[in-house]
DNA sequence: ACCGTAAACGGACTTTACCCCGCTAATATT
DNA sequence: AATATTAGCGGGGTAAAGTCCGTTTACGGT
């Protein structure tokens, strides 16, 4: 029993041949971004590849950037157990704040390890383009900030901006060179660090030294 | 002269009947989007409407998103404007931080009054999605707190991350329907309100803080 | 005014996301 | 086990994004 707490896909009512080929699939893309890069990950390609109908691609993800998506909650599912039953700090156990600090360097890592899946899936979206509409790291630091309590007019509005904090750089202000191999380590130490400013200032913890 | 002070487009050598027709075109591109909402703007459309060649419509703005991203920066002069030589506080005159929660305010509304422009105009991007490398909100937001001096590490950082917190709900975390009419002055007024808590928060210098 | 050049123009062409609907096969019912 | 039901499958069709290249036109030099 390995399926995760939150469901993330609506893959509990799914055929059994349809589940089927949904993993199949995202395998299937897994290997041509990995081979080609994200951009030339096509539908007719994907379908092509994976031996499938195009038509069917499209039921299984409804467009191109839901491919992504989906690829992207399926490797988030590894960050949501860590957060939810792992180790203290990240997992239960530790200070409301350690935990926030220490989501805050995992969803950092997070984003760019898989940044170019993360670009590809807000493409297009008429809705909200990330994730689900309330996603992981919003319900997590809003569940955070409850315990913290901060001095702030609406807890929700502040989990929110801190969510966007959190992701905005990766996903709409950084330039793809910020993730080249050379600069990639400095940027993220850089974004961890100032995390745990941002949010011991925000907490009201002033205590730890920064240099 | 009205020109803007920072150069936000490639405006300047442009030869006088491509001007000519970069302006006409954002023209006929808003009147298609008041007309029909942005989703039914399309390339072929909007050439034929304007009366000119798809390839120059290619030309001018390099991609469907590109004809967004020129309307924003367009739409964006008059913030730039009133930040640069409007009346404080919004303008030069009232202290940093007064100014960092009118500039809040200012960009939450700007960026729901144009929302359906903002939003398509980060579709597809290859490199950095949002509008300029470095866009009007982290150059003033950093100026800012080069002058605030809050106890963080790095403000280029909290520059990025702040800029995010106040771009990100809309850009990429609200649902369409909190744009919804009903809903909108409300979800604007908890943004604007939040970003002057969060901010209130980051700014305020402790007894135990450096200068 | 004329001319040469470099930029801009236009629209046909290619690629690709997304739709549709007749066909197939997995599950529910008896 | 046979049948009815319903979800899933597949691939051809449409429309819109993005490319190319031959033609036209602005503009600086003479």
């Amino acid at each position: 029993m390995d399926r995760p707490v939150v469901q993330v896909s609506k893959a509990g009512g799914e055929r059994a041949d349809a589940a089927r080929n949904r993993a199949h699939l995202l395998d299937t893309a897994r290997a041509l971004m990995a081979e080609h890069g994200a951009t030339k990950v096509t539908m007719d390609g994907l379908a092509a590849s994976s031996g499938l109908g195009k038509g069917t691609v499209f039921r299984r993800f409804g467009s191109r950037a839901g491919i992504f998506r989906a690829l992207l909650e399926d490797e988030e599912t590894k960050l949501q157990q860590a957060v939810l039953s792992g180790p203290p700090p990240l997992g239960p156990g530790a200070a409301p704040l350690e935990r926030l600090i220490a989501y805050g360097a995992a969803r950092v890592d997070f984003l760019f390890d898989n940044y170019e899946i993360a670009r590809a899936a807000l493409d297009g979206g008429q809705s909200a383009p990330m994730g689900a509409q309330t996603p992981l790291s919003r319900i997590h630091i809003r569940m955070l900030l409850d315990l913290i309590k901060p001095p702030v007019s609406d807890r929700g509005v502040l989990a929110t901006q801190l969510t966007a904090a959190l992701d905005g750089p990766a996903l709409l202000l950084l330039h793809v060179d910020d993730f080249a191999d050379a600069k990639n380590d400095q940027v993220r130490a850089k974004f961890v660090q100032g995390w745990s400013d941002l949010v011991g200032l925000v907490c009201r913890h002033t205590s730890t030294g920064h240099g």
